[in-house]
DNA sequence: CGGTGGCGTTCCACTCAGCGGTACGCTCTT
DNA sequence: AAGAGCGTACCGCTGAGTGGAACGCCACCG
């Protein structure tokens, strides 16, 4: 990772320093994290801030409200979105559980958005978050529909075991994949986290070949049946599917 | 204008010359919109791509995906909208009309939040866009709680006349404000678009001094009763704001 | 057709933006 | 009182960044 010796690339390097749970981080913490020199931290920060992408406070910095709004401008994930989140709305409404929408990026998934109520089950995703593929639903759909290559990269890869349940298995995973092509949708038993389970389906282009995202309902062990939801995730996928196909041809 | 000066500042200005509105933009329309030389355009937006904030397609560029995620970590937004998506969600549900949440940045409403379902209110606002305060529920509910001076500076400033029934007397919207400040809640009567109306609340600190957000529902003229909605905005708004409060002391 | 204009891309010599080591002042802790 | 760790400020060297120029490629048009 030697993208440093540009000023982009010190500016993203000090951004990306940011890791999800951090909040505000002190300029000495940027330069521990990034590796550059103190004083082209403190200009190159300084220069952030100026450009309203970071906000300086009182015990260091931290991402700025700019950057939300920047980032809330990414085409694709946005339309994909806001067309997303009636359906997402509605699944919610009908199970009043929690509902993700998550696509592939790289070998991982990322999670474009997460509804719940209040007592929503406490889970290690998050919006904007990223999650390995093998260990959740959304993530086996996804990959089921990824195509040979992918499917290669990540079962020849080591496989992180998040769980005793973490399926790490190439053999077992591929033959959980081969099931969830036949039967349009995947599920997680405590593979990602204890405690939590998840069914998935993924939104596929028309011709059904290429999958665009997936949607999944998750709940807790116990009142939490997940294949009782199964038809509701398939329609919610299915429907958002069909309207992606009507806006974009 | 003038920030060109420094790499940083021509690579935001490539990251901002994408409009709300553009999906993707050839190089030639940046190097337009920015007023950076053609091959400076070239190279920084190359550099961009690199880091995974620009995506080249055939038809040009765009924003990315990497820039969501970024965007998605910013500390404050982020733990806001998770922690009122819930209120929200609710009051989606009881109200099944379209559930804003913004901020103000500077002397506009950010949108940080619109959930609604499929025969969604087709409105301005968008996830992540702006508005003027002036000219909208949220805007003066924040704008009433924003202090003298913001006040000042607003009223001063010009009153864009976006619907023959914008506000654009300072007088008129004062008084609006003081009433606003009042009663708790602030309307808006097809002020920002024709046809829609709207009832906003404030998100305040426990000590009801400042302001952190505002919740507002909107619906179309005819079928949709703002008033009928006033108690329940203004429920969720000061259950989220105790909810603030505990969690952040 | 050959011409013309817009486009993306590549090249290159100049130069100033950016670099990072050094130094200072501050606030805690020991 | 001394030390550790922090944020900030300064400054001379240098190569990253610059932007004008030139090229090849369509698509359109007279």
């Amino acid at each position: 990772m030697e993208d440093s010796n540009t000023v982009l690339g010190k500016a993203l390097a000090i951004l990306r320093a940011f890791g999800p749970a951090d909040s505000v981080l002190p300029l000495a913490e940027l330069v521990r994290r990034t590796g550059l020199a103190k004083g082209t931290a403190h200009r190159v920060a300084g220069a952030l801030v100026h450009h309203r992408l970071l906000d300086k406070t009182e015990h260091g910095y931290r991402l700025s409200g700019g950057l939300f709004e920047l980032g809330l401008r990414a085409a694709t994930e946005r339309t994909l979105l806001e067309l997303a989140m009636p359906f997402l709305q509605d699944l919610y409404e009908r199970t009043h559980e929690t509902v993700h929408l998550g696509v592939r990026e790289g070998h991982e998934v990322v999670y474009l958005a997460k509804i719940g109520g209040h007592r929503q089950t406490r889970a290690p995703s998050r919006t904007g978050g990223r999650m390995p593929m093998h260990c959740t639903a959304i993530g086996k759909v996804l990959l089921a529909h990824a195509g040979e290559d992918e499917w290669a990269a990540v079962l020849t890869g080591p496989l992180e075991r998040r769980t005793p349940r973490t399926v790490i298995a190439p053999g077992l995973l591929r033959r959980q994949l081969d099931t969830a092509l036949e039967t349009g949708v995947a599920y997680e038993h405590e593979e990602s986290a204890p405690g939590l389970l998840c069914v998935a389906a993924p939104v596929l282009r028309p011709d059904g070949s290429t999958v665009v995202a997936a949607i999944s309902v998750m709940g807790p062990v116990g009142r939490f049946r997940p294949e009782s939801h199964e038809t509701a995730v398939r329609a919610a996928a299915t429907a958002l599917g069909s309207t992606l196909a009507r806006r974009r041809p």
